[in-house]
DNA sequence: TTGTCATTTCGACAATTATAGAAATGAAAA
DNA sequence: TTTTCATTTCTATAATTGTCGAAATGACAA
Protein backbone atom coordinates (compact mmCIF):
# COMPACT_ATOMS: atom_id res chain seq x y z
CA UNK A 1 0.00 0.00 0.00
CA UNK A 2 1.87 2.97 -0.87
CA UNK A 3 -0.51 5.24 0.57
CA UNK A 4 0.75 3.86 3.81
CA UNK A 5 4.34 5.41 3.41
CA UNK A 6 3.17 8.56 1.37
CA UNK A 7 0.67 9.71 4.81
CA UNK A 8 3.64 8.04 7.39
CA UNK A 9 5.85 10.61 5.93
CA UNK A 10 3.45 13.90 5.86
CA UNK A 11 2.97 12.19 9.70
CA UNK A 12 6.07 12.15 10.85
CA UNK A 13 6.31 15.58 9.13
CA UNK A 14 3.86 16.79 11.38
CA UNK A 15 5.37 15.38 13.84
CA UNK A 16 7.98 17.78 15.22
CA UNK A 17 7.23 20.73 17.38
CA UNK A 18 7.95 23.48 15.28
CA UNK A 19 7.03 22.26 12.12
CA UNK A 20 3.35 21.54 13.63
CA UNK A 21 3.77 24.90 15.28
CA UNK A 22 4.04 26.39 11.26
CA UNK A 23 1.30 23.82 10.18
CA UNK A 24 -1.01 25.42 12.86
CA UNK A 25 -0.21 29.07 12.32
CA UNK A 26 -0.87 28.21 9.26
CA UNK A 27 -3.99 26.84 9.40
CA UNK A 28 -5.35 29.15 11.52
CA UNK A 29 -4.13 32.37 9.28
CA UNK A 30 -5.12 34.19 5.75
CA UNK A 31 -6.34 31.28 3.34
CA UNK A 32 -3.57 32.93 0.71
CA UNK A 33 -0.74 32.36 2.42
CA UNK A 34 1.90 33.90 4.60
CA UNK A 35 5.56 35.02 3.83
CA UNK A 36 7.98 33.36 5.30
CA UNK A 37 9.28 36.46 7.34
CA UNK A 38 6.38 36.40 9.04
CA UNK A 39 6.44 32.83 10.05
CA UNK A 40 10.01 33.86 11.16
CA UNK A 41 8.69 36.97 13.19
CA UNK A 42 5.70 35.19 14.93
CA UNK A 43 8.49 31.64 15.80
CA UNK A 44 11.52 33.21 16.43
CA UNK A 45 13.80 31.05 14.95
CA UNK A 46 16.62 31.00 12.49
CA UNK A 47 16.09 31.30 8.69
CA UNK A 48 17.94 28.50 7.96
CA UNK A 49 16.09 25.74 10.53
CA UNK A 50 12.80 27.48 9.12
CA UNK A 51 13.64 26.72 5.30
CA UNK A 52 14.58 23.03 6.37
CA UNK A 53 11.10 23.00 8.19
CA UNK A 54 9.18 24.29 5.50
CA UNK A 55 11.30 22.29 2.57
CA UNK A 56 10.12 18.54 4.71
CA UNK A 57 6.22 19.75 4.63
CA UNK A 58 6.34 21.13 1.29
CA UNK A 59 8.29 18.14 -0.04
CA UNK A 60 5.17 15.24 1.04
CA UNK A 61 2.51 18.01 0.04
CA UNK A 62 1.29 19.60 3.05
CA UNK A 63 2.01 22.89 2.50
CA UNK A 64 1.96 24.91 -1.09
CA UNK A 65 4.43 27.01 -2.07
CA UNK A 66 3.36 30.75 -4.03
CA UNK A 67 6.23 32.89 -4.49
CA UNK A 68 4.86 36.63 -4.95
CA UNK A 69 7.50 38.94 -5.94
CA UNK A 70 9.44 39.35 -3.19
CA UNK A 71 8.23 37.36 -0.84
CA UNK A 72 7.25 33.83 -0.95
CA UNK A 73 3.59 32.80 0.90
CA UNK A 74 3.19 29.14 2.09
CA UNK A 75 0.15 27.81 2.97
CA UNK A 76 -1.46 24.69 3.81
CA UNK A 77 -2.54 22.01 1.37
CA UNK A 78 -6.18 21.16 2.93
CA UNK A 79 -7.24 18.68 0.34
CA UNK A 80 -4.05 17.05 1.44
CA UNK A 81 -4.05 17.24 5.03
CA UNK A 82 -8.21 16.25 5.02
CA UNK A 83 -7.22 13.04 3.18
CA UNK A 84 -4.54 12.42 6.31
CA UNK A 85 -6.94 12.92 8.65
CA UNK A 86 -9.51 11.10 7.23
CA UNK A 87 -6.81 8.16 6.04
CA UNK A 88 -6.58 7.58 10.17
CA UNK A 89 -9.94 6.77 11.04
CA UNK A 90 -10.51 4.79 7.77
CA UNK A 91 -12.94 1.50 8.10
CA UNK A 92 -13.28 2.02 11.74
CA UNK A 93 -14.65 -0.60 13.27
CA UNK A 94 -14.71 -2.21 10.55
CA UNK A 95 -15.43 -5.55 12.39
CA UNK A 96 -18.65 -4.29 14.14
CA UNK A 97 -19.53 -2.48 17.16
CA UNK A 98 -19.31 1.45 17.07
CA UNK A 99 -16.87 3.08 18.64
CA UNK A 100 -16.71 6.35 16.54
CA UNK B 1 1.22 25.46 24.58
CA UNK B 2 1.67 22.28 26.55
CA UNK B 3 -0.92 20.14 23.90
CA UNK B 4 0.86 21.50 20.71
CA UNK B 5 4.37 19.26 21.92
CA UNK B 6 1.94 15.92 23.14
CA UNK B 7 0.38 16.30 19.85
CA UNK B 8 3.44 16.79 18.12
CA UNK B 9 4.76 13.79 19.86
CA UNK B 10 1.56 11.23 18.85
CA UNK B 11 2.18 12.78 15.22
CA UNK B 12 5.56 11.52 15.28
CA UNK B 13 4.95 8.48 16.85
CA UNK B 14 2.06 8.14 14.25
CA UNK B 15 5.38 8.75 11.46
CA UNK B 16 6.36 5.59 10.59
CA UNK B 17 5.57 3.32 8.61
CA UNK B 18 5.51 0.19 10.91
CA UNK B 19 3.83 2.15 13.88
CA UNK B 20 0.96 3.67 10.94
CA UNK B 21 0.31 0.17 9.81
CA UNK B 22 -0.23 -0.83 13.33
CA UNK B 23 -2.69 1.60 14.15
CA UNK B 24 -4.15 1.45 11.24
CA UNK B 25 -4.55 -2.72 11.98
CA UNK B 26 -6.11 -1.88 15.27
CA UNK B 27 -8.29 0.89 14.19
CA UNK B 28 -10.28 -1.50 11.55
CA UNK B 29 -9.90 -4.58 14.20
CA UNK B 30 -11.74 -5.17 17.12
CA UNK B 31 -12.71 -3.08 19.86
CA UNK B 32 -11.57 -5.42 22.45
CA UNK B 33 -7.99 -5.45 20.94
CA UNK B 34 -5.71 -7.49 19.40
CA UNK B 35 -3.22 -9.63 20.76
CA UNK B 36 0.44 -8.82 20.48
CA UNK B 37 1.05 -11.89 18.64
CA UNK B 38 -1.59 -11.67 15.75
CA UNK B 39 -0.03 -8.52 15.38
CA UNK B 40 3.64 -10.01 14.81
CA UNK B 41 1.93 -12.56 12.80
CA UNK B 42 -0.18 -10.11 10.62
CA UNK B 43 3.21 -7.67 9.83
CA UNK B 44 5.73 -10.08 9.98
CA UNK B 45 8.43 -8.21 12.10
CA UNK B 46 10.93 -8.93 14.74
CA UNK B 47 9.23 -9.26 18.40
CA UNK B 48 11.85 -7.07 19.84
CA UNK B 49 11.08 -4.51 17.12
CA UNK B 50 7.70 -4.97 17.76
CA UNK B 51 7.58 -4.29 21.12
CA UNK B 52 9.36 -1.15 20.48
CA UNK B 53 6.77 0.92 18.51
CA UNK B 54 4.11 -0.41 20.50
CA UNK B 55 5.63 0.76 23.41
CA UNK B 56 6.39 4.07 21.50
CA UNK B 57 2.47 4.42 20.83
CA UNK B 58 1.59 3.74 24.11
CA UNK B 59 3.71 6.02 26.27
CA UNK B 60 2.22 9.02 23.81
CA UNK B 61 -1.30 7.73 24.73
CA UNK B 62 -2.57 6.30 21.52
CA UNK B 63 -2.61 3.01 22.47
CA UNK B 64 -3.93 0.86 25.94
CA UNK B 65 -2.88 -2.36 26.99
CA UNK B 66 -5.15 -4.80 28.18
CA UNK B 67 -3.29 -7.73 29.92
CA UNK B 68 -5.46 -10.70 29.86
CA UNK B 69 -3.85 -14.01 31.00
CA UNK B 70 -1.05 -15.10 28.98
CA UNK B 71 -1.95 -12.15 26.13
CA UNK B 72 -1.38 -8.76 25.85
CA UNK B 73 -4.02 -6.77 24.15
CA UNK B 74 -3.95 -3.77 22.51
CA UNK B 75 -6.02 -1.08 21.26
CA UNK B 76 -6.43 2.43 19.47
CA UNK B 77 -7.44 5.07 22.25
CA UNK B 78 -10.33 6.43 20.34
CA UNK B 79 -10.73 9.64 22.60
CA UNK B 80 -7.43 10.33 21.68
CA UNK B 81 -6.83 9.74 18.23
CA UNK B 82 -9.78 11.76 17.79
CA UNK B 83 -8.33 15.10 20.02
CA UNK B 84 -5.48 14.63 17.50
CA UNK B 85 -7.23 15.18 14.54
CA UNK B 86 -9.57 17.41 15.89
CA UNK B 87 -6.64 19.34 16.82
CA UNK B 88 -4.77 19.75 13.41
CA UNK B 89 -8.09 21.34 12.14
CA UNK B 90 -8.67 23.74 15.45
CA UNK B 91 -9.52 27.22 14.44
CA UNK B 92 -9.10 26.91 10.93
CA UNK B 93 -10.23 30.12 8.45
CA UNK B 94 -10.28 32.43 11.94
CA UNK B 95 -9.44 34.91 9.68
CA UNK B 96 -12.47 34.57 7.59
CA UNK B 97 -12.70 32.55 4.35
CA UNK B 98 -14.46 29.09 4.17
CA UNK B 99 -11.82 26.56 2.53
CA UNK B 100 -12.91 23.43 5.17
C1' DT C 1 24.55 48.65 -11.96
C1' DT C 2 24.75 48.85 -7.14
C1' DG C 3 22.50 47.95 -3.00
C1' DT C 4 19.22 45.83 -0.15
C1' DC C 5 15.96 42.58 1.34
C1' DA C 6 13.82 37.69 1.49
C1' DT C 7 14.80 33.20 1.34
C1' DT C 8 17.46 29.02 0.37
C1' DT C 9 21.59 26.12 0.17
C1' DC C 10 25.84 24.37 2.14
C1' DG C 11 28.35 22.13 5.57
C1' DA C 12 29.44 20.19 9.82
C1' DC C 13 28.34 18.56 14.09
C1' DA C 14 25.00 16.91 17.84
C1' DA C 15 21.07 14.35 19.01
C1' DT C 16 17.55 11.12 18.35
C1' DT C 17 15.59 7.06 16.46
C1' DA C 18 15.45 2.37 14.30
C1' DT C 19 16.84 -2.40 14.09
C1' DA C 20 17.12 -6.92 15.85
C1' DG C 21 19.56 -10.88 18.32
C1' DA C 22 19.99 -12.71 22.81
C1' DA C 23 18.71 -12.90 27.47
C1' DA C 24 15.14 -12.14 30.92
C1' DT C 25 10.40 -12.09 32.78
C1' DG C 26 6.08 -13.78 33.90
C1' DA C 27 1.92 -16.40 33.38
C1' DA C 28 -0.31 -20.77 32.27
C1' DA C 29 -0.32 -25.84 31.14
C1' DA C 30 1.48 -30.40 31.94
C1' DT D 1 7.64 -27.95 39.58
C1' DT D 2 9.03 -28.22 35.07
C1' DT D 3 8.01 -26.74 30.70
C1' DT D 4 6.23 -23.88 27.35
C1' DC D 5 4.57 -19.84 25.35
C1' DA D 6 4.00 -14.56 24.98
C1' DT D 7 6.13 -10.55 25.51
C1' DT D 8 9.61 -7.29 27.10
C1' DT D 9 14.24 -5.61 28.25
C1' DC D 10 19.06 -5.24 27.23
C1' DT D 11 22.66 -4.02 24.27
C1' DA D 12 25.04 -2.49 20.45
C1' DT D 13 25.19 -0.74 15.97
C1' DA D 14 23.41 1.72 11.92
C1' DA D 15 20.70 5.33 10.04
C1' DT D 16 18.14 9.46 10.07
C1' DT D 17 17.07 13.94 11.64
C1' DG D 18 17.74 18.53 13.78
C1' DT D 19 20.39 22.80 14.36
C1' DC D 20 22.18 27.00 12.70
C1' DG D 21 26.10 30.10 11.02
C1' DA D 22 27.90 31.56 6.79
C1' DA D 23 27.68 31.91 2.00
C1' DA D 24 24.81 31.96 -2.11
C1' DT D 25 20.73 33.15 -4.87
C1' DG D 26 17.34 35.86 -6.80
C1' DA D 27 14.14 39.73 -6.92
C1' DC D 28 13.12 44.47 -6.58
C1' DA D 29 14.53 49.58 -5.75
C1' DA D 30 17.63 53.43 -6.29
Amino acid sequence: MASLAHHAEQLAALGHPLRLSIVRKLVQGDVNGTAVGDLQTALDVPWSTLSHHLERLTVCGLLKQRPDGKYIYYRVDIASLRKLTDYLWEDCCKGGGSCC
